[in-house]
RNA sequence: GGAGUGGUAGUUCAGUUGGUUAGAACGCUGGCCUGUCAAGCCAGAGGUCGCGGGUUCAAGUCCCGUCCGCUCCGCCA
């Protein structure tokens, strides 16, 4: 008999046979999904990344194949030879290759394994633990392999769609960097040549890809991992990949355009869905006071009102009148359905969802008959009053009002949190609908109460807009940057902004960050210096891909789209790192563990 | 750095007010079975109740500490 693998080479992969393939000879490759032994006929589901087909091993006339199935278990990797033949009536639904099945003629264990520590299945719920340290006996499960089948199409629609169609350069960026300040935590790597000093990974390329456009690329694209010693989240890794672009010669428009027609061929490709574009937009300033989130998700609506200035000097709720005499806001969600909420809701649920963001309490009232409220905040605001504020949110019978008063910071995040929580508890969420976003006119600056300095929002390299750059001296605060974020469903996929492209007013800026000269020419001499070479008006933008994959694949967790991630404490554990090393490498390294 | 939540058989879980020998399902092992497809039937094996300490006649259960997973706040230009 012909052998497996030399010989025999596979006719198709297990997921590809159809009724087509009837009458057919086949040699397929595999894991046992499942065997059933029925004493005589013994079935046996042969999975690979594709799917499963059905072996059927009769105990006639090929003995010795149905000897040797009688013998196999789950995981075991085993090669078939065989005829396809139709199931003719007994058909099985539930997979693609259903309607066939493989007679086998010869069959072969190449591996045994041993029985696997958790069933290697789709709708399993095992413990994480588990899961990521035998990642590999994970990611042969069918519903998180077809994500990295996505994602390996993705990424070649990514490098197509700019390469191809747009002209970019697909072009790399050192993975060792120099430690910059500002931004995240840097992961560092001692230099052996050079006692005492240490590279950075590069927490994004950002320096670099200018200098791209400074060095005449025109366009640049690159799908690039990027390393960030910051604590994790559902949504954030240490180590993640983003496209990184940038182009010469452009304004926001044109950055918009390429992305649009990005994200509208992505979609349609990987979803089949087709965007209307042009993307909607709105400016920052509009998205925090309408939805206290520079990140909305547009799926539903639920706008907040600002009750601040009519109520001021009028409202006699106590928790009112004393934010607004310090200074704060006072802001509601208004919720049409108002007996979707309990009593317990609003006594529990509904505050502890805002506490985490400091709101101290939420302040709800009902709409009753002729617009009345019941509630703690009722008989603090007069009849006149109320009805101000009932036009002000458009309320009506049956509807509930729920109300932060903080400073605005705490106010935002609260009710930000809130409307999440109402538009899932309402059932305002769409499941299938894709809200993009651009969100526009980031402030340039932000403030840092701890530090009493200023911070860039977006990152220093950043143009403010022209007609703001009289505002830096008397009125940072003010000041409007050329930055944008792309949000799908209330999730940064990713921001970008056209940059600072003369020394001068790069200078001004690091100014304004309170960087001295002589501290700005330690930390980005070179790229000033750069700066001052001819450089292009120039922008771009980075999209992390792996929340693009968490969007296009429907997951909860970024460790669905990752196949090797990390724990919340950064740590492998299949690989068991980080780890300690031995003492030569420290002495090496010129570096000593702290004594603790 | 902080908050919440979970950790009991290989896996997912149950385990009452602290009380006899810690259970179920799936998986696993063996047997039967020629149309299953998460096969079925019969039998069996399988436990450091995360770890350490304490209270108690008695701890999976109560208390203290600690480790790990997850979610979140801070943090993430």
């Amino acid at each position: 008999m012909a052998s497996f693998i030399t010989e025999l080479k596979r006719s198709k992969y297990n997921g590809e046979f159809s009724t087509a393939d009837v009458g057919q000879p086949a040699v397929v490759f595999g894991w046992v999904q499942s065997y059933r032994d029925h004493g005589g006929v013994i079935f046996i589901d042969l999975r690979d990344r594709t799917g499963f087909v059905q072996l059927r091993c009769e105990p006639s006339p090929h003995l010795h194949a149905h000897a040797v199935a009688d013998t196999v278990r789950n995981e075991w990797v085993i090669a078939a030879r065989g005829t396809v033949i139709s199931r003719g009536t007994n058909i099985n639904p539930k997979i693609p290759t259903g309607e066939v099945e493989i007679a086998v003629e010869q069959l072969q264990v190449l591996t045994e394994a041993q029985t696997p520590p958790f069933e290697v299945r789709d709708g399993i719920d095992t413990n994480e633990n588990s899961r990521l340290t035998y990642r590999y006996l994970d990611l042969r499960r069918p519903e998180l392999n077809r994500n990295f089948v996505a994602r390996s199409r993705a990424m070649q629609l990514t490098r197509a769609y700019f390469t191809e169609k747009h002209g970019f350069l697909e072009l790399e960026t050192p993975i060792l960097m120099k430690s910059t300040p500002e931004g995240a935590r840097d992961y560092l790597v001692p230099s052996r040549v050079h006692p005492g000093q240490f590279y950075a990974l590069p927490q994004s390329p950002q320096q670099f890809k200018q200098l791209f456009m400074m060095s005449g690329m025109d366009r640049y694209m690159q799908i690039c991992r990027c390393f960030r010693d910051e604590d994790l989240r559902a949504d954030r890794q240490p180590e993640f990949t983003q496209l990184d672009l940038e182009m010469s010669f452009v304004c926001p428009e044109d950055i918009y355009q390429i992305l649009e027609g990005y994200v509208a061929e992505i979609w349609s490709q990987m979803l089949g869905y087709q965007l209307q574009l042009p993307l909607r937009r709105m400016a920052y300033a509009q998205a925090m006071d309408k939805y206290g989130c520079d990140k909305p998700d547009l799926r539903f609506d639920l706008p907040l009102s600002n009750l601040t200035e009519t109520l001021r000097d009028r409202v006699e709720f106590r928790v009112f009148a004393d934010v607004l005499a310090k200074g704060g806001i006072v802001k509601a969600l208004y919720l049409p359905q108002g007996d979707a909420f309990t009593r317990k809701d609003l006594d529990t649920t509904i505050p502890q969802e805002a506490a985490p963001f400091g709101a101290k309490g939420v302040a709800w009232a009902r709409v009753t008959a002729q617009g009345e409220w019941t509630g703690p905040v009722a008989k603090g605001v007069s009849a006149e009053l109320r009805n101000e504020l009932n036009a002000l949110m458009g309320t009506a019978e049956g509807g509930l009002i729920l109300f932060v008063a903080d400073k605005p910071a705490v106010v935002h995040a609260s009710l930000a949190r809130l409307r999440l929580f109402a538009g899932e508890r309402l059932n305002l969420i769409d499941k299938n609908a894709w809200a993009f976003l651009w969100v526009t006119d980031f402030p340039m600056f932000e403030f840092d109460e701890t530090d009493q300095r200023w911070y860039a929002m977006h990152h220093p390299f950043t143009s403010p807009r022209a007609d703001h750059l009289e505002l830096l001296d008397s009125n940072p605060g003010q000041v409007l940057a050329q930055a944008y974020d792309l949000v799908v469903n209330g999730t940064e996929l990713g921001g970008g902004s056209v940059r600072i492209h003369a020394s001068d007013v790069q200078a001004k800026i690091f100014a304004s960050l309170g960087l001295s000269d002589q501290e700005a020419k330690e930390k980005f001499g070179f790229f000033l210096e750069a700066l001052k070479f001819g450089t292009p008006p120039h922008g771009g933008i980075a999209l992390g891909m792996d929340r693009m994959m968490m969007l296009l694949t429907q997951s909860s967790s970024l460790r669905d789209v990752i196949a090797f991630p990390k724990t919340q404490k950064a740590t492998c554990l299949m690989s068991d790192s980080p780890n300690s090393v031995d003492d030569k490498q420290w002495a090496e390294l010129h570096i000593s563990p702290r004594r603790v």
